[in-house]
DNA sequence: ACAAAACTGTCATTTAAGTGTCATAGTCGA
DNA sequence: TCGACTATGACACTTAAATGACAGTTTTGT
């Protein structure tokens, strides 16, 4: 499962440049050039990262920043602003806006494709091949294996990406319609009720018969794990 | 609850200057020049963050860096490098030893507050401002949880809207008409009564029985938090 | 390619939790 | 003290979630 990756920039050399290489690196690479694009399609994708170039057309790359955080879809997709600026102002500014990181132009391919590994370690772990862990609860996304204390636990494909959902959001309450397009996918027109159902089959997975149940149900609004 | 912040810094006088810096910005620091120590102080503290300076007495922060990542207490907690040296053959090294960003010196203290703030955003965002705090009580809306002096509180699903509103407007006092728009809608037709029971019903859940009440009754007006 | 096994989504039903209203008791302030 | 306002407990009613069954799909092993 590659990392879907947004960049934002309209010089064409360095776009292409940037496709060039963050396509070596296995990601699966969308690129506009414009403002107004880039939202719609962050909003379509939800990738799991987005370059974004500080100047570019029709809007301001900071104001595209702020929108994004603004929408709910995309209120958590990882944002490196790229700028030609240098001033500590400015990167203040974009971080303050909600960027998570801001690389300097010039800068090699090489550190960015760094700098966004940690930022995808970070946001997205199991992407990067990380084993995440709650409580006695371990996944292991490489392997594709789930313990729950040191025991393996069997489950089926479904039950797993849910699991992998709430596991990279431990704590966060995340409602039926979130889990839907997150698991199922966007163009998904799955019932909602069926999350319930999942959820159902995962606890009995992944719960001891009497045992603490890890899935916590939060009336009116969605569960939460740990 | 302050996010706590390890710093390992060998040069007293940087690290005084951050120390203050980012007590100032209410944060529970801790700091160490030695690398040895820092790794048990990171074991028994599992701070929410550490600040590492890439050279430091005793072992290099790169491989304090490496093994923080292989300990498993320590191995999620976010990491800034602090480094001397600009040379992007480093900067790349440190990201990917595990590093989570990267500072080069000479750096402005409001630059790696911003930082800080943009990575805690991301791996806690309860520490991130975003829990609402009125004495000693904590709503944190993402995962949809009270507290009361850290005591968890189950609350109902129009309670925890009632409570979040009154939370937002610490002080205020709420017409029942408001409280009715603000918490069932513009559009509902509830009886301005019914904000009585359910504000008692809030009552009886988030203040321990014969202890303080949050709640004020103002009379003919309406009630406020705080 | 085929059959068995595993997995999914949906629905009807059961169970649980939460909600609004009202009648009544209690409280506060002029 | 009186009258207006608020607190409280009971209760019927809604709403939401858990569950079990089932038919249709997909996957797997042979």
């Amino acid at each position: 499962m590659a990392a879907r990756l947004l960049i934002v920039e309209d010089d064409p050399a360095l776009a292409e440049l940037l496709v060039w290489h963050f396509e070596a690196e296995g990601y699966d690479v969308t690129q506009t050039a414009d403002g107004e694009e880039a939202l719609l399609l962050a909003a379509e994708q939800t990738p799991d990262a987005i370059i974004l170039d500080w100047m570019i057309e029709n809007i301001s790359g900071i104001e595209v920043c702020r929108r994004l955080r603004r929408a709910s879809e995309t209120s958590n997709v990882p944002i490196i602003m790229l700028t030609a600026r240098g001033e500590e102002e400015d990167r203040i500014r974009g971080l303050e806006t909600g960027a998570d990181d801001y690389v300097t132009k010039p800068f090699s391919p090489r550190e960015l494709i760094a700098r966004m590994a940690a930022i995808l370690r970070r946001s997205r772990p199991a992407l990067a091949g990380k084993t995440l862990k709650v409580e006695d609860l371990e996944l292991d996304p490489i392997a594709h294996r789930v313990r729950r204390s040191g025991q393996e636990v069997p489950l089926g494909p479904t039950e797993f990406r849910l699991l992998q959902h709430f596991m990279e959001r431990p704590g966060r309450v995340l409602s039926r319609g979130q889990l839907v397009t997150g698991v199922w996918g966007h163009d998904s027109d799955i019932e909602e009720r069926t999350v319930d159902v999942q959820v159902k089959r995962l606890r009995a997975a992944i719960n001891a018969p009497g045992g603490k149940d890890l899935i916590r149900t939060v009336r009116s609004a969605g569960y939460s794990l740990g």
